[in-house]
DNA sequence: AAGTGGTCTAGACCACCGT
DNA sequence: CGGTGGTCTAGACCACTTT
């Protein structure tokens, strides 16, 4: 075939973007996250084809393909054969499935309803504003809920988020939940969940916590701390779980 | 470019596999793990060329790059560039990587000692049998080890193993352990674990568990049960860890 | 220098989807 | 039917490692 690479700049650039570095195609991948992450492209739009992207670009659909798989990959994008390349949205199902790993005994998913107790905006305390990289002082929102399944109410969360990230988020908008919180998040301020740590611990139940789920004091539940962060890699949300395992597992694949 | 494929098979065959289904990668990618799980290629040896395999399996060097980076991805090969591409051999290192999620209180890695207790083989109960995929009565060897980090002592775990799959493993073997368990399955039995489920809760510590882990009876532990599959995915080993959650944690990742 | 995987290209045809 | 992504090929050159 013909020879490609002698009409290429030597190595690590690209037009348009002076501190690229490295594979062509991780290039192209970060130049998508980031137009991604600054909203260029909303989400459930259509990306433009692998034909259109290559000739903005400036590479082969090769090139750029590499990057779309490694972007759907990280559940950025979605593909659609015979239609086109979309940013993903969040639904109440992608986030239960990536994000709600709680299943029965027999390891089987589960749906939860949301019962909201508490919301109420505040200063954060040094730790809490340490972890979402916030000045001292400034305000966040805290949600208390809890969580059924079926019968049974095993889940009780504690979230916090930057109030400026979230202006305006309040009890009302909460009321009539009828999508998870992370569909909420990006569809009413844009914040796109990508990624989350959750460090897991076991706990002996409280005064409130034995109350609200149902068991006695000193009971152990499973802690769930988590760290949500967004596409450009902010942490954008605190959570910390508590889950009563006599009916319920938290389950994580090994691979 | 000339046209390769008017030379092809109309779609989903391959030279010598009436079963096969799917895209040409894919039909690679099962045929290459196939030959890893029946161990024709040892764990650390180097595998034939891109240019050698694509040769062997009669399809173009892109395809089978496309079938090397799925099991890259799935840990079962290495590529070295310059070099070559190996069947992945574990190693402590990997091992722990991979399969150890238990950090400190700042989600840092830690590096567990090991202290065995007991050891001994005798036939499997009725739901033993049944995860194992074993026979009712079938005999399996029962492992109970300390785990220690540092100058604590945190983590308490049992193992079960089918016998069929482990002739000979006893006490003597394990004394001078100094490698991870996955890294003797492999190299003293051929057996690769590849993936594993865990399903977590919190529970009381028993009077033996309090005083193993020298806590009181009754206090909270992170119960943390797995089935490891091994290339072939059958359940190898049943594991049930306890965790001591006053000083670390158990990491997940969701992305 | 020789050989390996890593990157990138160009272009064919297939499978799927909407009109 | 026309357009999209999905698959597959052939081959060039680059970067790395060993001889």
């Amino acid at each position: 075939m013909r020879d490609g690479a002698a009409r290429r700049p030597p190595r690590g650039t690209v037009a348009g973007d002076g501190r690229a570095r490295g594979p062509l195609y991780r290039q192209a991948e970060e130049i998508l996250t980031r137009r991604l992450a600054e909203g260029l492209w909303r989400p459930g739009t259509q990306l433009p084809t692998e034909q259109g992207l290559a000739a903005l670009l400036g590479m082969s659909t090769g090139t750029v393909r590499k990057a779309l798989a490694a972007l759907e990959r990280r559940r950025l994008i979605e593909k659609r054969q015979g239609i086109g390349t979309f940013v993903a949205a969040h639904t109440s199902e992608r986030a239960l499935f990536h994000f709600f790993r709680i299943v029965d005994l027999d390891r089987r998913k589960v749906a939860p309803s949301s019962l909201v107790l508490d919301c109420r905006t505040g200063a954060a305390t040094t730790e809490e504003a340490a972890l979402l990289g916030l000045g001292a002082g400034e305000e966040v929102h805290r949600v208390k809920r809890l969580r059924t399944i079926g019968e049974a109410a095993p889940i009780l969360e504690r979230i916090l988020l930057p109030a400026a990230l979230f202006p305006g988020f309040a009890l009302p908008l909460l009321k009539p939940m009828t999508d998870e919180l992370y569909v909420l998040y990006q569809r009413e301020y844009g914040v796109t969940i990508a990624r989350a740590e959750e460090g897991l611990a076991a706990v002996a139940a409280g005064e409130e916590e034995a109350r609200l789920l149902g068991l006695v004091p000193g009971a152990p539940l499973l802690e769930i701390a988590r760290l949500a962060r967004d596409l450009s890699e902010r942490t954008v949300e605190l959570r910390v779980t508590l889950l009563d395992t006599r009916a319920h597992r938290y389950l994580a694949v090994l691979e």
